[in-house]
DNA sequence: GTCTATACAGGGATAGAC
DNA sequence: GTCTATCCCTGTATAGAC
């Protein structure tokens, strides 16, 4: 197994940081704050765009070894499987989802400012990183029923934090809704669509995306104009 | 090549009714629609059934012969190879989506009246046909250069429809939004994206779900109150 | 048109040297 | 820990009988 030590927290702003561009940069921060030593992070780091730009089974893991600059046999040393490096890259990506995602929801401030913040910070999350995003999203359907079981139970804490904010601001009359889990589940799909269709050059950038998302969600949650 | 006769238009009443409940059933009816002969029609509907469930590279020949109740080699009467099966199922989905799309944007009534309705139409009937929504949503990757490109005029013709609905609205003062292609991705996102988390025997029923998103729809695009 | 049989390539995973 | 070499299965596609 390998080491998964806890990282720190960190901000929206270092999600949104130019440092985070797009994709082999992202990834590199990605899996840099899990501490994995530099012969698995290459690994997962080539199988990631791999698996984001052909799929899981169109990559073989000779692809994977050779874009890591190691013999096909390398990556055996480290993992027990090419399952085992698709769940790594999942369940890393999800915890530092949980993470941005939570840390987001708990600020100070209304209902509406933190659904607005939240909704920004994880579209450009999931623009920034769309190619770990789509791998996520698209690529879990071969993972094992144990490791999928393990990946729902977090893709279920991104959503119930969501819900909490936007159920919070139902009790306080910010918001105009009546189910705070359909509305959770749309402004979900507000944020991570963005994987779908996003590629680097679109006519809006990230952060007008972000932007343009924060709105839409407040909308959506039926928020009180000028709240 | 595949007969590909043009099928008579489609209400969106069909669309949402009863007969098409859910899998096999929508399936049947969508090939049906473009009269392919029994036999392709069998092995379209064993392979969109297989792409969906396990996706394109991880379902292979003989799951497909062996789902249609044919022999490995009985593919290769009809199709030229594996990839073409999957073109197959993809535009004939698109085809239907354009006309089922373009014929809700072209009623009579206020752009209101025509996004919620299209919304409400485009929902269900990625509820309804969510197996081959995701065989068209997430497996074109593997369509060959040639055809992906078919693919995607297909998909560009959807969202200009659901974007010339928005413009319209903006146009005659209905609805309060400055970026009408911005609104047609978010409206999109919502519809679609049902195709990622539905399944059947949700909380909330295909139609209780195309209500819902087509209010958020109008709050997305400013819609006035009331209108 | 549908079958059985099979050619042929590719890929996951391992053995064993260094 | 990294390599080369290779096992062995799987999968696409075709040949040719009926």
């Amino acid at each position: 197994m390998i080491n998964e030590a806890a990282p720190q927290a960190e901000t929206g702003a270092d999600v949104a940081s130019p440092a985070t561009d797009g994709t082999a940069a992202a990834l590199e921060r990605l899996f840099g704050r899990y501490h994995f030593p530099a012969g698995p992070r290459r690994i997962l780091l080539a199988a990631a765009t791999a698996f984001a730009e052909r799929g899981f089974h169109a990559t073989t893991t000779r692809d994977i070894a050779a874009q890591a600059g190691l013999s096909p046999a390398a990556l055996y040393v480290y993992f027990r499987s090419k399952e085992e490096v698709l769940h790594q890259i999942v369940t890393s990506t999800l915890d530092f989802t949980v993470e941005v995602v939570s840390t987001e929801a708990s600020r100070p401030g209304s209902p509406a400012d933190r659904l607005a913040r939240l909704v920004y910070v994880l579209t450009l999350w999931t623009t920034y990183n769309s190619q770990v995003a789509h791998v996520v999203l698209y690529q879990t359907g071969a993972l094992s029923p144990a490791h999928m079981a393990d990946i729902t139970t977090k893709q279920r804490e991104v959503g119930q934090i969501v819900r909490q904010v936007i159920a919070d601001g139902i009790s306080s009359g910010d918001f105009d809704i009546p189910d705070a889990g359909a509305a959770a589940i749309a402004v979900l799909s507000l944020c991570l669509d963005v994987a779908r269709w996003y590629r680097p050059g679109h006519r809006l950038t990230p952060q007008e995306i972000g932007d343009f998302n924060a709105v839409a969600a407040l909308r959506i949650a039926g928020a009180r104009r000028g709240s």
